[in-house]
DNA sequence: CTGTTAGCGCGTTCAC
DNA sequence: GTGAACGCGCTAACAG
């Protein structure tokens, strides 16, 4: 039924070793029968059973990806950065959705280690202690992609989210604005928490601008909910919007052009993301660009780095944002 | 170092079968041998090694998944289906992005094959006789989503894609529309020539409406190209767009706009896709709806009974359609 | 209900 | 440069 490396060893007049070895590249193989060998495998179709080769050598040459859900286009494109990068390198990617549920992470993390992944790429808004204990005492390396770790204990990709946020709304205090809006993801989020809310008050603080919690709207990032946090904000007229990402964004413009106002003459919108739905918003959007390819791709590549035992010069990897300027805000 | 069957076996004073029993759900075991190996299974932090399991098994319970691209939205949604029902049948998933290019399709096929995948999901928008070829001699089930083979050999999951063309066209000649462009993806694409095209001109020819070359814009289905395809389109003056995707659509609909004219008063535009976009659009877009979730869902559904060697009812699996209708036409 | 014994297909010493 | 033999960790008969 199968052939397997017995069939071509018989059929080529060798050992199971030599096919051995001519498939895997060794050199150590006279020409002649290198070519005799291949003949014979090209004849009898040979496919080299990956399985059994990982039985034998303890390298499955697949990775395990952990991401909240690839229907997403922001996980969608991290995940892009890190298959392209696993290609390059030969790997194949095992993909799936957690949906940023603990206990589907912890049993996603269990099936990847017991399908003996040579590595794993892992992404997640918050990172529980269990988590974290489990990955610290995991066989194979994993490395956080977009995601934190406090204790650093764990290699990570990110970017400066704090500084990111300060920027922009530093930026909107800079074009005069005092009610300014935070239309926030889910605060479970540890960057929505800790990083960009934080910012967000220092910023004001730092330029005499009382915080004002109710400027603060908690939604779970989709467009709906970014049409609704301006609705809630009606009687605060904020003129300034500081917003999580693009999609709230949208709903964030549809709303507040339907309220009669103008963008940016009225009121003035900063995103987060850069994805292409900010070329596709009218006004385009100003966005802070989240490189979440790039993300990707250096998270994978450090994990190869890790997987090949190769020397570690940076364990947290901090990318580098900027602020894609478009026609939500007065530019000067 | 890692801890076999073997260890809790002599661990348990039991024989490796009797832990392979209880790991794996086998009845046949005292309840009280049963709880002690498991005790010795926690105490020891057993994990099973997939590898080893699907050499002796010859099961995997991994399935390849080749579609043209991640990143892309309509794929995206595809994957999420095809994992979702993936994770139910506990398969986990090997995802690979082809770009539609043929020999990465065909380096793909091979390479998961040589991983044991116990069967695949496939996705491109033309199937080469070659590839057509290498699917039929494969050993394990392939089944397509959203891709046509017109020799019917390879089981299939699509939509109706000329019957919901021609309602498109023949709602937009309804509504008194004769020049109506055609706005469409790359013509190397199958469903673009054979269905939509050929759809298109036949709800036209039907209509008594001469057929118009140059009012079919080939596009690569980016906004972008929503956009330029109506600036070519400037002197013909299409009082109807007929649009391949959402993307585009959004695209037609700025530079429309952009050109003084009102939608849906001056110009009509129905698109094709129905992601989350068309609702994001202003006006919103009255899109049909191709299910890519439930596309992918409903193939990883069936590929499971090929799996299972299960009856198959029907090879060829046709999903519903319907026309979703928003803003972007008058509508009665 | 439980243990023994073969493989599954291949990588890898270690001799020759 | 090449082959023989063992082992990777587990499933699957087959006995008992």
């Amino acid at each position: 039924m199968t052939v397997t490396i017995y069939d071509v060893a018989r059929e080529a007049n060798v050992s199971m070793a030599t096919v051995s070895r001519v498939v895997n590249g060794n050199q150590n193989v006279k020409p002649a029968t290198r070519k005799k060998v291949l003949k014979v495998i090209e004849e009898l179709g040979y496919r080299p059973n990956a399985v059994a080769r990982g039985l034998a050598s303890k390298k499955t040459t697949t990775v395990g990806v952990i991401i909240p859900d690839i229907s997403n286009s922001m996980y969608a494109e991290l995940a892009r950065g890190i298959e392209d990068i696993a290609t390059m390198y030969r790997y194949n990617i095992i993909l799936s959705n957690s949906d940023q549920n603990e206990n589907k992470e912890l049993q996603l993390l269990e099936t990847m280690l017991g399908k003996q992944v040579d590595g794993i790429v892992f992404m997640s808004d918050t990172i529980s202690t269990e988590l974290l204990y489990e990955m610290e005492r995991s066989p194979t390396p994993i490395v956080l992609a977009g995601s934190i770790d406090e204790s650093a204990t764990i290699a990570s990709v990110n970017i400066d989210y704090y500084g990111a946020a300060y920027e922009a709304v530093k930026k909107l205090i800079g074009n005069g604005h005092e009610k300014i809006a935070f239309i926030s993801g889910p605060l479970t989020s540890k960057v929505n928490k800790d990083y960009k809310l934080k910012a967000y008050r220092q910023a004001l603080q730092d330029a005499g601008i009382e915080f004002d919690e109710s400027l603060v709207v908690e939604c779970n990032n989709s467009y709906d909910e970014g049409i609704a946090a301006v609705g809630s904000l009606k009687e605060l007229k904020p003129t300034a919007y500081f917003v999580s990402n693009d999609e709230m964004s949208i709903g964030v413009i549809h709303a507040v052009e339907a309220s009669g106002l103008h963008i940016p003459e009225d009121v003035e919108i900063i995103s987060y993301e850069n994805s292409k739905l900010s070329r596709m918003a009218r006004p385009m959007l100003t966005s802070i660009a989240f490189p979440l390819y790039d993300i990707g791709a250096v998270s994978m590549r450090l994990l190869t780095k890790y997987m090949n035992k190769e020397e570690i010069e940076e364990k947290q990897v901090i990318l580098p944002y900027r602020i894609e300027e478009r026609n939500s805000t007065k530019n000067t």
